[in-house]
DNA sequence: TCCCCGATTAACT
DNA sequence: GTTAATCGGGGAG
């Protein structure tokens, strides 16, 4: 299953984005468990947009963001929380692509077992609940601020992306989830998901 | 140094 | 539909 190289990042952020759609998320442990998830959800974010962390330049934490395409950028949100994402576009250029929801493929009661620790009640989740949001991946994949700075495209990261021949058949796009700015950075349509895929994040709708 | 609030989630009513 | 959990980034002063 070849791993996606630098050059795949290094193109348009929402472009990325929707082309990230159906690829797969490999992340080798220490001890050589293998956990990997389909990417069914993404959302694309630029310099010269309010709701990205890349808006008012580079700091400590959001480097990665203006590193080398294909690095991942992992930051901590709402105390709780890790997200991760994937550099874009040319270096210096502060865009990266959010993964924001797995359908998961290997290691799945791996992957549920982390999910499952941190809940409070102990009861067995659905394949689609494993990976569904962005916090979600992280903790089913086991990523954390570690990995953020990884570069993916490199042979010897055990945390990379990679295309195994799928193609998602239906594609949508619609404003990204729980952002902040102006009405472009709210109504802009770059969250990108599998249309009726179940592990997609957000309340479920009849028909789509 | 202080202080507000977030690219969220799950457990509530 | 509402809200608690939980912490550090980064703008303000």
């Amino acid at each position: 299953m070849p791993r996606l190289t630098r050059t795949f990042f290094a193109r348009p952020t929402p472009l990325v984005a929707r082309e990230l759609l159906g690829k797969v998320l490999v992340h080798i442990l220490a001890d050589g468990t293998r956990l990997s998830g389909r990417i069914v959800e993404t959302e694309a974010y630029r310099p010269d947009d309010q709701a990205s962390h890349s808006f008012r330049g580079p700091t400590p934490r959001t480097a990665p963001m203006f590193g080398p395409p294909g690095v991942a950028y992992v930051y901590f949100t709402y105390g709780m929380h890790y997200c991760f994402n994937v550099s874009t576009e040319a270096e210096a250029i502060g865009a990266a692509v959010l993964i924001r929801a797995l359908e998961p493929l290997e290691g799945v009661q791996v992957m549920e077992q982390f999910r499952r620790a941190s809940l409070r009640q102990d009861k067995p989740l659905r394949p689609a609940d494993v990976a569904r949001g962005p916090g979600n991946v992280c903790k089913a994949m086991s990523i954390g601020r570690e990995h953020s700075g990884y570069d993916m495209p490199q042979r010897n990261s055990p945390l990379f992306i990679a295309d195994d021949g799928f193609r998602p058949a239906l594609i949508r796009t619609s404003a990204r989830v729980g952002v902040s700015g102006d009405e472009l950075a709210k109504s802009v349509p770059w969250r990108f998901y599998i249309q009726n895929h179940p592990a997609v994040s957000g309340r479920r709708r009849r028909a789509e």
